[in-house]
DNA sequence: TTTTAAGTCAATCGACTGATTTAATGGGTG
DNA sequence: CACCCATTAAATCAGTCGATTGACTTAAAA
């Protein structure tokens, strides 16, 4: 019990491990609620069917584990990025922080990855949604970020802020799915790299803070 | 069968226009795979389980019924946005063409609305996907407001192009969707009307396809 | 009025789901 | 060595799924 290596708790964790492989792949293949636990669990090769209910509990659960399993690794990277950010750095460079840590990630994972289509679908299902956000969100190196990025920011009124904001944020996690897309059927993609890809939506990311704000019309608008 | 009013074909029409009503508004709700055929019927109000199977066949005729009511208003309003922009127009005029019909037949249709949400799954669901690109991205309209688009467009990469093309895309999607979720909880929106949200989807395109292209290092990029 | 057929309803089918229960396995420990 | 127990396997449960069926309702056509 008390002992170092315990070969049961290796054979679990190993297990535990195929099952989110797999679980990741199914889920970005054929998508998140229309694979079932024992479609999971079979793919797997686990004879028992109720594999992924044993290790996991329920498809939240497992979806939980999946997520966090690759947030953990982002949010090292962006730890290490903010590090080596110069304090005195521009809104580029602060944008920088926050898409280079998540493209790298996908990177590291080899082709095909299944991860960004994974996200993309948990940003989008009613269901599922607040999963990502919970604890994708609220990673204290991803509030320091924001925070420095904020202060090198152009003056804005605060609703427009909020919305770049969330185009930000939608464009990183929709753009990194239809990378990993065209990757997955082979199709050719606009990048060759994912360093690429990173420097393009960063681009597109400064350039929407930057842009003009065109003033709503005193009375203007369009009825029916 | 001549007859210009057949009451059968007008109690029918008037229950598949109720499932339809019904369909989307639980698809936005619950996720449209997570919905059942059976449940969209029983919420319906018929007392036959089976009537979605009846008036549309398959889960995926429904959807495509669906995307297609939406798509038919949107091509209207974006043929009579097209008719009044001068052919002479910038790059900001043609974006606003393909930005706000979408934003228009939106706000047309009252809050809570459903329909942006449920075009967000239909374009992250790997099994869905296909409905929406096949029917949405080939209508005339579009193709002459993204020709007379390209032709006022800076020079770019074509790489670059594609990939800019595809977030204009995402960004509108998936800021529609997200103003959506957000006005159906009653919380507060960065603006008040969908002429506001157009506004500000437009400055972010427009800023987007002006944006400076970063090179891709000679050598660069990281490992791991 | 009778006929006809579209629309609706109610019951049912086999297949699959998540969950639970029971049995077999096999490595670590006393 | 023999025991133990976490893990894996296998069998089973009630519930829901899409799809099909035939009977009933309704209103136009003959």
């Amino acid at each position: 019990m008390v002992s170092t290596v315990d070969g049961r708790l290796r054979r679990a964790a190993a297990t535990r491990e195929h099952i989110l492989d797999t679980a990741e792949r199914l889920f970005a293949e054929r998508g998140v609620v229309a694979v079932s636990n024992r479609q999971i669990s079979e793919a797997a090769g686990q004879g028992n069917t109720a594999a992924v209910g044993y290790h996991f509990g329920t498809k939240a659960d497992l979806v939980r584990a999946i997520a966090r399993r690759h947030a953990d690794d982002i949010e090292r990277r962006r730890k290490l990025l903010l590090a080596r950010t110069d304090p005195a750095a521009g809104v580029r460079e602060w944008v920088a922080c926050l898409v280079r840590p998540v493209t790298e990630h996908l990177g590291s994972l080899g082709v095909p990855s299944w991860y960004a289509r994974f996200g993309a679908q948990l940003a989008t299902d009613p269901a599922l949604r607040g999963i990502l956000t919970d604890q994708a969100l609220t990673t204290p190196s991803l509030r320091e970020v924001v925070d420095r990025l904020n202060r090198r920011l152009p003056d804005l009124p605060l609703e427009v802020h909020a919305e770049r904001a969330e185009m930000a944020g939608q464009l990183l996690v929709h753009m990194c799915a239809e990378r990993e897309r065209a990757l997955a059927r082979g199709a050719p993609t606009a990048k060759p790299d994912w360093h690429g890809t990173a420097t393009g939506l960063i681009d597109a990311i400064t350039a929407i803070w930057h842009a003009e704000v065109t003033p709503a019309e005193v009375a203007g608008g369009e009825a029916e």
